[in-house]
RNA sequence: GUCCUCGUAGCUCAGCAGGAUAGAGCACUUGAUUCCUAAUCAAGAGGUCACAAGUUCGAAUCUUGUCGGGGACACCA
């Protein structure tokens, strides 16, 4: 929509504008300060120029009305206009809302370590990640979802070493030393447990056994994320091991060699990040052999730009922020353009509950854990609230607000729009079908305008995914169910004159409501 | 100390690449139901957009500085 008023505007004015919406609808459906750019250049004034320009549009089918308001273009679309588009767009529901774009995206996020489940500083980003990989398909993008599994590495060890400590602890029933450093939590003894029957007692009695209990628990912790992601409706496409990415390391070092970019020095291998803007160089190879984190990343990320990818996204937690310039700097030495990496924050989360903090979970030692919040309120609220805030602020809220059952709660205020559209068609007794046709003319400001608020889902999505700013969609969608609780209190459909007209444009809120929350991941109720 | 980020209503937050009178929800006050779900709606009150300077027709938005909150500054991942 937005497309074609563009350009039919553009081949008017012969030039470069701004194209917004008004403040308020009864300006118009559109609005351009471009006579504000063009008084210097002309040396008149501005309400003048608009005056002009306005006048140009006279024979314009399009719009109905174009007016020049102190310096302001205002554009109001025509009934035929909006007409045409509501009625293509019921009658083509899947593709409502799409776009052509041939780009090819990589997404990875999560990428939490696999050594215990997944807490609410990690479904954050999780939420986020699926639902730009859900849009940006939805507008015809090919996106790739990727989860990087950390699976080599001392956390692993760590978590094989807890895993044996609580099997002696807890299943051969010894005194335990436990070191400085190891993951608390229940879910570790749960492990201790479950280890001990799929092998048996004796593995807690040998230190030689850590590394198999490792590999062991790495999977579980594995297969729980996977299980917890599944609960907030989110799928892979791919997992990527960490581990198996190191044979491929000569293949990288070789590149960053050949460019002169990495140095020996205390028999460590080190990459001159500082040339790139890092704050100093990393070491990649420790002086024992064994490869850092960054190493890692390298390979990873040599892997990624192998594949091609137009774009990379990468969403990772607030704590990686001094991680980029790093990884960034490698892509460059390995001779890719670092540009196409885009690094997306996720801020932490603190919760509420009634007031107080969130208390944790035993299970997980001193995390919040995800699951327990989904059990709690359920995984469309948990969906919602992340979607309804930027990714890049602190985020804190109570999760008693998100099980009231009214318009305290967004995603019930949503849903109930959405409801609100099916019970009054079932009143009618009449379908989709029988109103898909009718003809919308001679609409009260009113009606046109929730139209028109409906309309804006395309053009809402296609800036909420390049903006890459998920809060967009939510908002918009709470403000267009409140577009519609307003007119449904001020005007009775059923039984009106109006009513064949009525329901066409409430099956268009009900419509955008809907592949709204479908690419937030929430299905919309037809009944509450 | 250096870098990043945030500072908008009592609270939680929007405000898109600078544009018309500063926005929503919650909380607070008042009102609306013989009629499609009142699970809703309407009205009211509530602001020095942290502070200062600059850029210009025009700044919450851009620049610089100050103050304050948070984060990052590993051969941990």
């Amino acid at each position: 929509m937005k497309r074609k008023i563009n350009n039919s505007i553009k081949n008017e004015l012969e030039r470069e504008f701004i194209l917004e919406k008004p403040k308020d609808l009864s300006f118009g459906h559109y609005a351009t300060p471009v006579a504000f750019s063009l008084a210097k250049e002309l040396r008149k004034s501005p309400i003048l120029i608009a005056e002009e320009l306005a006048k140009k549009f006279e024979k314009n089918e399009i719009f109905e009305d174009v007016n020049a308001l102190k310096g302001y273009i205002n554009f109001k679309l025509s009934d035929d206009f909006l007409d045409e588009y509501t009625t293509w767009a019921i009658a083509n529901q899947e593709e409502y809302a799409k776009a052509k774009n041939d780009e090819s995206i990589l997404l990875e996020f999560v990428s939490a370590n696999p050594t215990g489940p997944l807490h609410i500083g990690h479904a954050r980003g999780a939420v986020i990640g699926d639902t730009l990989c859900r849009l940006g398909r939805h507008l015809g993008y090919r996106v790739d979802s990727e989860y990087y599994v950390n699976d080599a590495g001392n956390q692993i060890a760590l978590l094989g070493l807890s895993i044996f400590l609580a099997g002696q602890e807890n299943v051969l029933k010894l005194e335990v030393d436990w070191p400085q450093e190891y993951y608390r939590g229940e879910y570790i003894v749960d492990l201790a447990f479950r280890a001990s029957e799929d092998f048996n007692e004796d593995i807690f009695k040998n230190k030689k056994n850590i590394e198999i209990l490792s590999d062991w628990g790495k999977d579980m912790m594995l297969e729980l994320i996977r299980e917890n992601l599944k609960d907030i409706g989110i799928e892979f496409d791919k997992f990527v091991s960490e581990k198996s990415l190191y044979d491929k390391w000569d293949e990288s070092f070789t590149k960053l060699q050949k460019n002169d970019k990495t140095y020996k020095l205390d028999d460590k291998i080190w990459i001159r990040s500082s040339d790139f803007g890092d704050e100093k160089d990393r070491v990649v190879v420790r002086d024992d052999g064994r490869a850092t984190y960054l190493a890692g990343d390298i390979i990873y990320h040599d892997n990624k730009y192998q594949r091609g990818f137009d774009r990379y996204i990468n969403i990772w937690g607030a704590d990686h922020h001094g991680y980029i310039a790093r990884v960034k700097a490698a892509i460059n030495f390995l001779g890719y353009d670092e540009g196409k990496l885009e690094i997306i924050l996720a801020q932490m989360v603190s919760l509420l509950k009634g007031g107080e903090p969130f208390k944790m979970s035993k299970r997980s030692g001193n995390f919040i854990l995800m699951s327990d919040v989904v059990d709690e309120i359920g995984k469309d609220a948990l969906r919602f609230i992340f979607l309804s805030k930027k990714a890049d602020t602190h985020l804190e809220f109570d999760v008693d607000m998100l099980k009231k059952q009214d318009s305290t709660n967004p995603i019930f205020y949503i849903n109930y729009a959405h409801a609100r559209v099916n019970q009054i068609f079932k009143k009618s007794g009449k379908t989709l079908e029988d109103v898909q046709d009718v003809k919308l003319e001679n609409l009260n400001d009113n009606a046109k305008n929730l139209l028109f608020t409906a309309l804006l889902l395309p053009e809402v999505i296609e800036d909420t995914f390049s903006s890459r700013q998920v809060q967009r969609l939510s908002d918009f969608l709470v403000s267009l169910a409140a577009n519609l609780h307003k007119f449904y209190n001020e005007n009775r459909v059923v039984g009106s004159e109006n009513e064949e007209k009525y329901l066409k444009i409430f099956a268009m809120v009900a419509l955008s409501v809907r592949t709204g929350l479908k690419l937030m991941g929430i299905e919309a109720k037809n009944k509450m």
